[in-house]
DNA sequence: CCGGCAAGAATGAACATTCACTCATTTTGG
DNA sequence: CCAAAATGAGTGAATGTTCATTCTTGCCGG
């Protein structure tokens, strides 16, 4: 762990590194300050608790990488093309930020994701979904099947995650002519 | 916990249900103990420690998941309906477990499971997978993209997994329509 | 048919450990 | 020189596991 002058970053960075790679029941408050360089006692000026320390660390890998997301989308383009740089970019981000996608997986498998994730579903408007919005005209100009959103979420994601889990893994390499096999794949499955 | 001669089947059973819904950390051993009808102490009679009981309540559950989906299998017709065949028994079997789905879900994104994985993937000959002979055949016979056999893994029942847990938690509905058109979806991803 | 008895099964209180969190004390920096 | 920041030993609760003790069962000699 690099010291630098702003704890609350060490500790977060300490505690993504950490629980990516040992869960959260294998992360000891303890442990999280030792490597972020810090006494435990430190952690909770920052942190109102291990829970909030949780939370907290996942809303900012949300903020990060759906600002990654946005870079470079192609709005103005037909849907065909923004579904696969949204397919692609979603592999190269997590391709590349492994300790990310590990933290996020833990995150969504555990009681903290499952109220997240009820939460996003009851939600009225989902903030800026670029997503949604894909399906929602795909639908409407007959390019994609007529099914309900979340099962078109699925059908293109759930194999994402899957497959960036065996990469990360390193049961299979993901390189970018597979990647691009891979977004095509997804779309077939939701193209009428 | 209705108590029955076999406490084996009691201590599995309850462990399953707890675990199921409050996770390995949110199930001490008292707590299945009580749930079993049984002392904390008896539990270690039939199996040797708390990861013990996880690791053979899994391959239980495995075994009857295989045996449900060999029930009826269509060996002698075309891979496309022998395809769709495991992806609604699937479908089927899980949305009817709802426990059972949980469990292994709990399992696969916990140390356990991914040493499970780990295992598998690298296991020479996967003994009798009717997924792998279909992806096998449906290469050779140009019916299927020429993708890795882990990538067509991932792109059939990713998304089967992820539906899944919607529909247990609530968020979606899977009827037997739906079931068909998702089926077909996972397929054309496949499809040449 | 009975009474006692040995062996296995079951019990649950006690133990050791782990861990989130606290707080009296020390260090830092302006 | 003092207020805010940081420290880390201490605390209490939770939990996996053990084991001395109790209970159950089935057998056997009389």
């Amino acid at each position: 762990m690099t010291r630098t002058p702003d704890k609350r970053s060490d500790i977060l960075q300490a505690a993504l590194e950490l629980i990516a790679e040992r869960g959260f029941h294998g992360s000891p408050m303890a442990e999280i300050a030792e490597k972020a360089g810090v006494a435990a006692g430190t952690i909770y000026r920052y942190f109102e608790s291990k829970d909030t320390l949780i939370n907290e660390l996942h809303r900012e890998l949300e903020r990060e990488i759906l600002s990654s997301l946005q870079d470079g989308y192609p709005s103005g383009k037909p849907i065909r093309e923004r579904f696969l740089f949204l397919s692609r970019e979603i592999l190269r981000y997590f391709i590349g930020h492994p300790l990310q996608f590990r933290y996020m997986e833990q995150y969504f498998n555990s009681p903290y994701g499952i109220s997240r994730h009820r939460e996003r579903m009851l939600a009225k408007s989902d903030n800026q979904d670029l997503l949604m919005d894909i399906f929602e005209h795909g639908i409407e100009q007959r390019i994609l099947k007529e099914l309900p959103k979340p099962v078109l979420f699925s059908l293109s994601f759930g194999p994402l995650i899957t497959l960036i889990r065996d990469h990360i893994l390193g049961f299979i390499i993901l390189d970018e002519a597979m990647i691009e096999k891979i977004a095509e794949a997804c779309w077939d499955a939701i193209k009428r």
